[in-house]
DNA sequence: GTCTATAATAGGATAGAC
DNA sequence: GTCTATCCTATTATAGAC
């Protein structure tokens, strides 16, 4: 059966566009509907606890794709650089180049932060401990504490980008990280 | 008249531990009211465009606090160096040690950025700006995109540890960007 | 300037037909 | 699985008394 998980993705992709775009709070079923194409009473019987049951199986989808897309190349064969570089490539993919809000960081200041805290902490820690895992093995000194800052600079870059409309400072960050991580 | 300035002070300060905790679209009139202890009709004698106001009138006074705060000690007398380590104490400060939200994050990634964009933007322009300046002076090269990548690290740490409930990112970066801009 | 009361609307959620 | 119709509550906002 492929044409119903296929159609869940989907509809996972346009919450999570939606998610993205307007955060949780601002992301009202009429948005989440319409986005979707799928009455209200559709989206319940996709998702029977309503916006909160969306917004976490967005998010542990999210998770998956970041394992298979982000981490998995981290920990993967090739020399550590080369992986290094290879994950700074997909986040500007993800992130387009600086055009598109990150989700985490979305729901992250929002007021139900702490309902998803589990999630968007697991996605973050799960980055940076494979992020650090790479530069330890490529010999980086302060291995964790590297990893820590380029996640997060990469998220304040994508919130800069996101207050200005100015992307530059998001471009930047990528080369400044290729240069640093990457030597 | 002291007093109804001072009044009009503390009001607003209520109202913006309110918008940093829940966001624009997660902050209820009722969360507001709550929280400065007026009725809804006293917040609209006050603020007659409504939360749209309001989150203007907060975006705006956080504007001037930042300018006298961060922004006047960073042009102010002293070397660069010690001035650099005071906006990064004031920083350290203003945030919490990382467990205070902020305001400019928690508005720029809500549905409604678009329609405070000049005075998201103004502000951390303003602070990017002030820094680069300081830094120039300092003789460090590529200020401009130092303070650029600096602001983002800061901005990325509040990020991380609000997602992760962890303040370590938050200290480190203040540490790392003293040890980086204040050498 | 603040309050109570109230309007008008949007939001989340459900029932039941198809 | 999807829809229309509906319900109930929360939300924004206003009116008018004090």
């Amino acid at each position: 059966m492929p044409a119903p998980l296929a159609s869940r993705d989907a509809v996972l992709d346009r919450l999570t566009e939606t998610f993205k775009a307007c955060g949780y709070d601002g992301a009202s079923l009429a948005d989440l509907s319409k986005a979707t194409g799928l009455g209200k009473s559709s989206l319940y019987h996709h998702f029977p606890g309503g916006k909160e049951e969306m917004a976490a199986a967005v998010l542990d989808r999210l998770s998956e794709q970041l394992g298979a897309s982000l981490l998995a190349p981290l920990a993967g064969p090739g020399a550590p650089a080369d992986r290094v570089r290879a994950m700074l490539a997909t986040v500007d993919g993800l992130y387009g180049g600086g055009t598109r809000p990150c989700l985490v960081g979305a729901i992250a200041l929002d007021s139900v932060a702490p309902l998803f805290r589990d999630r968007l902490s697991g996605i973050l820690t799960a980055w940076v401990d494979a992020l650090a895992a790479t530069l330890r093995e490529a010999g980086v000194e302060d291995a964790e504490r590297r990893a820590r800052d380029a996640v997060a600079r990469i998220q304040g870059a994508l919130v800069l980008a996101r207050a200005t409309g100015d992307t530059t400072g998001f471009r930047e960050t990528l080369v400044t990280l290729r240069r640093e991580l990457a030597a």
